[in-house]
RNA sequence: GGUCGGAUGGCCGAGAGGCUAGGCACGGGUCUGCAAAACCCUCUACACCGGUUCGAAUCCGGUUCCGACCUCCA
């Protein structure tokens, strides 16, 4: 068996996968901040390592997965004056930022399962790790990387950079960083306390209308936005931990800062690979409040959106986004997204089909040979698309040996059975959709399909077809085989 | 302005010096009372200009365009 090759930020490079300790697999990825509801970019993160998730145990390691909630806010910019992030919305909705916080956790969450994302072991809150952060904050100010300025407390950037490699993950130049370019243009709160604008904040004072705040040695205030990941992801996986992973937009400042403060608290940098996807565009643009391209996760649901022709499911959402490989950009638009809920369905029709196939004594395929073709692509860097394309052969051969185009053995049609419920379903976590009740709908369905056989029979094909294209009306295909007809959603 | 990525057939989207994914759409066919589904066939692309090479979509140089990041961002 090939071993897992995972593109590191980090080194620029693809790398060997191997876990630190034995085969347990430490993997931390950067959560929401849960101040609005879901939109299309927060979709792509939970699935795409959620599948990293499912391979890993797939491969049989064991799994400690945290991703965390950001329920602190963070800084407001644009003359905001600091107010905190998940303050400000309160304020407007006129109700306590813990509520805020609450209601879009639960939003996050509920996306997340409805696209079939596990749950992580550990789903950690900022607003619940004070104290870690707040001790964290003391051992980089022991290692004189740090300064209190006014109830403040910022990272003394170029005192780390001395000894230490800052801007390595995000191809950053200190020198240039400090040449200031487009620095001017950003007026925060604040900086004329840091020492040099590269500085960060690690705890920042709090006013006394700002909502959130907790007591700390430096007076009241609140965490830093780059703290939390460093302190939960150090409590939950330990100093160094194997693989953290959340979107390109974080590589700078957010993960650099993580590195920076870890760094400046441990010794290391806190994770062997950062591994980090792309992002979504709509129509070829970026999303944007500016360009009114927003689409939230529940509009895509229903459909109600200006830019959506229709209503796309969840799994068609999961299987388009794995229809391309995580570190690419990902546009969505109405052309693509009809495209994968076609190929989605001619899937899980092939997948549905598997079970039924006739066994013949020989065989004309080797399913064995795409199953390795499957392994082998998820194992270069997690390639998904690749992985897909293996399974749509698969599905050819299934649709063939039902149709008795192609003969295989009891092997091949447990091999190809298996394929489809480990790769399919399992790793790439691709179910059927939820739908209710479907015994009781089934023997409907019998018992109006039997009455249009019955119809048929007697060359009634104005009531047959009346039959069918009234259930058509309503959501139903019927498919008529030489073995009578059956019906799907 | 700086840094880093891209530009692939009607649409999406892999690949990465010769074997030229895959899906969707289109067209033709098989099947069918009709239809749908399924199957078979068809559609041969890599922004532009040079260069290296027996051979380049893939490497090198240049050009144009697009995007991301540069302390809100998934």
């Amino acid at each position: 068996m090939s071993s897992l090759q995972l593109y590191n930020t980090y080194t620029r490079q693809n790398e060997v996968f191997r876990p630190l300790h034995n085969n347990h697999v430490g993997l931390y990825v950067c959560g929401p901040t849960v101040y609005g509801p879901p939109h299309l970019g927060h979709v792509r993160g939970p699935i795409v390592f959620d599948v990293l998730r499912r391979f890993l145990e797939f491969k049989g390691y064991k799994v400690r997965h945290v991703r965390n909630i950001t329920d602190v806010g963070h800084l407001v910019g644009d003359g905001d004056e600091g107010e905190d992030k998940l303050g400000k919305q309160a304020r407007l909705e006129q109700i306590e930022p813990m509520e805020v916080a609450q209601t879009y956790t639960v939003a996050y969450n509920e996306m997340c399962r409805l696209v079939n994302v596990l749950p992580p072991g550990i789903e950690p809150r900022a607003s619940g790790h004070i104290i870690e952060q707040i001790e964290m904050i003391e051992a980089i100010m022991s290692a004189g990387l740090a300064y209190e300025v006014n109830g403040s407390v910022y990272f003394d950037v170029l005192s780390y950079a001395k000894t230490k490699d800052y801007g390595k993950l995000s191809g950053r130049i200190l020198e240039d960083l400090l040449a200031g370019a487009g620095n001017e243009a950003r007026e925060l709160e604040g900086q004329e306390e840091k020492h040099n604008p590269n500085d960060f904040a690690l705890w920042k004072k709090a006013s006394p209308e700002h909502i959130m705040q907790w007591h700390s040695p430096w007076g009241k205030g609140y965490p830093g936005w780059h703290i939390e990941c460093s302190a939960m992801s150090r409590k939950y996986l330990g100093d160094v931990f194997d693989i953290h992973g959340g979107g390109m937009d974080l590589l700078f400042p957010h993960h650099e800062s993580e590195i920076a403060q870890s760094t400046a608290c441990t010794g290391h940098n806190p994770a062997r690979f950062w591994v980090h996807h792309n992002m979504i565009t709509i129509n070829g643009q970026k999303m944007a409040k500016s360009l009114n391209n927003g689409i939230l996760v529940d509009e895509l649901f229903s459909g109600k959106h200006a830019l959506l022709a229709q209503a796309y499911s969840p799994m068609t959402l999961r299987f388009f986004i794995l229809q391309a490989h995580y570190r690419g950009t990902l546009d969505f638009s109405n052309e693509a997204l009809q495209a994968a809920e076609k190929g989605l369905q001619r899937l899980m029709n092939a997948a549905d089909l598997a079970p039924k196939l006739p066994i013949s004594d020989s065989s004309e395929y080797s399913v064995s040979d795409i199953e390795a073709a499957c392994e082998r692509c998820m194992n270069d860097d997690m390639n998904t698309p690749q992985v897909i394309a293996q399974l749509f052969e698969a599905a050819r051969v299934c649709n063939s040996a039902m149709d008795g185009k192609i003969k295989l053995n009891s092997d091949n049609v447990k091999a190809l059975n298996n394929l489809f419920n480990t790769w399919l379903h399992d790793i790439l976590g691709i179910q059927a959709e939820e739908k209710g009740n479907e015994e009781a709908l089934d023997g409907v369905m019998q018992m109006l399909l039997a009455m249009r056989a019955d119809a048929k029979a007697n060359k009634n094909y104005a009531l047959s077809d009346e039959i069918r294209n009234k259930l058509t009306d309503l959501g139903f295909s019927i498919k008529d085989g030489k073995d009578g007809s059956s019906w799907s959603l």
